[in-house]
DNA sequence: ATAGGATGTGAACGGCGATTCACATCTGGA
DNA sequence: TCCAGATGTGAATCGCCGTTCACATCCTAT
């Protein structure tokens, strides 16, 4: 039967999209073969005309997530000259892209990738620590330029920034869709703004302020 | 051969242990009722002595996480009378539980265990809610202690206290343990404590105070 | 001490999923 | 136009894993 061919190029795309949604949908467990290719239209034996191994469609779907991200980023800084404005969007671009992708945050977590291969754990880290890295490098900058606090290391604010997206994916995966992940996230955006926003000038550590 | 034989709840508590441990170190996915067995020092079919199903084995390890995280609880809030102490000991213990067993937080993010078992993830998802209000409830007699702000919801100071956890956890299950989590946690504690204990009281939330 | 239930063993079954292979069909470039 | 390589198919293989079962051994209550 006379099934569409395409392009290899074409299908390699398709199926690790199909993937994606796949572990979205049913977690990485429930990620076959068989599914992958139910689910482009194709019998289980196409894959391997695309991809030597079932693997090689997990490394196809890094790359999905990891372009996801970059491209958050671009949009994120493209948006604004505010530091603030800039990570307040890419605070919200990337619960969107949890939100339609809840497998991103499974494979964040390096569920089900252990014995076989730690490279691609390793591959995760990276990722994360280049986030982590861009998003330091921006608060170093809005700390010269007095918008964010400088008694504070600018490692520390990204991290607290960044520290936001996590615990949203939990509860929000956890809850199956049921929790009101964006206003949660945006009331406490509200006050990371305002401890990053801080302007004071301290040395000692043991700030405990009243006023 | 007589391998040593014991009473089936001492079985059920090796066994369950075993499986957490197995899970912290081969992921989900590497658990076997073979590998749960050798690990016991005893025969695949044994396990079936104790439990009617793998699954039922899995029960038991969230059995085995619920207990630990009440534990953790407890100990905290009996280790001074003063929240804030309380919270940074909680705060402690639960990364060090996370340290111990990197299962928890993968098992958390309700990985592997879709189709079968939505049940498991509706249990982790409770779990969560009552640490929360748990939390949620010592934040809200503090405030009217004055021990912590009060313009800002106890939800909100919970979540951002709870939210300190799994990027701690996300890091370090990424970064196989090379990540320095502790000290990393304890500077977000700072931020957390100093932004908790503002003693405002504000109305408008656009609070953008330089004083 | 002994019977009977509880615990442990080894072999076997059945299913599922990844992978391979020989064969069919399509498609782009000379 | 036409062929050669690219793409798709269906069946078969192989290994792993959960589970069952008949049998052996142990422990405990009477």
């Amino acid at each position: 039967m006379g099934t569409n061919k395409k392009a290899t190029g074409v299908r390699r795309q398709e199926m690790a999209s199909a993937a994606l949604h796949l572990i979205s949908e049913r977690g990485l467990n429930g990620l076959s073969v068989a599914r992958i290719a139910r689910h482009v239209g194709l019998v289980p034996s196409a894959i391997y005309r695309h991809f030597k191994s079932k693997d090689e469609v997990l490394d196809a779907v890094y790359d999905l997530i990891e372009g996801k991200m970059i491209s958050n980023l671009r949009e994120a800084w493209s948006s604004s000259p505010e530091t603030v404005d800039r990570l307040h969007l890419l605070l919200r671009l990337n619960i969107r892209m949890i939100i339609e992708f809840p497998a991103i945050p499974r494979l964040a977590f390096g569920e089900g990738i252990y014995g076989t291969h730690p490279e691609r754990r390793t591959r995760m880290y990276r990722l994360i620590r280049n986030y982590l890295s861009q998003i330091q490098r921006a608060v170093a900058l809005a700390q010269r330029r007095s918008e964010l606090r400088s008694d504070v290391p600018a490692s520390v604010i990204a991290a607290s920034f960044w520290g936001l997206i996590p615990p949203a994916a939990l509860l929000w995966s956890a809850s199956e869709g049921s929790y009101d992940i964006s206003t949660l996230v945006e009331r406490e955006w509200t006050l990371f703004e305002e401890i990053a926003t801080l302007h004071r000038h301290r040395h000692g550590t043991k700030a405990v302020g009243n006023n």
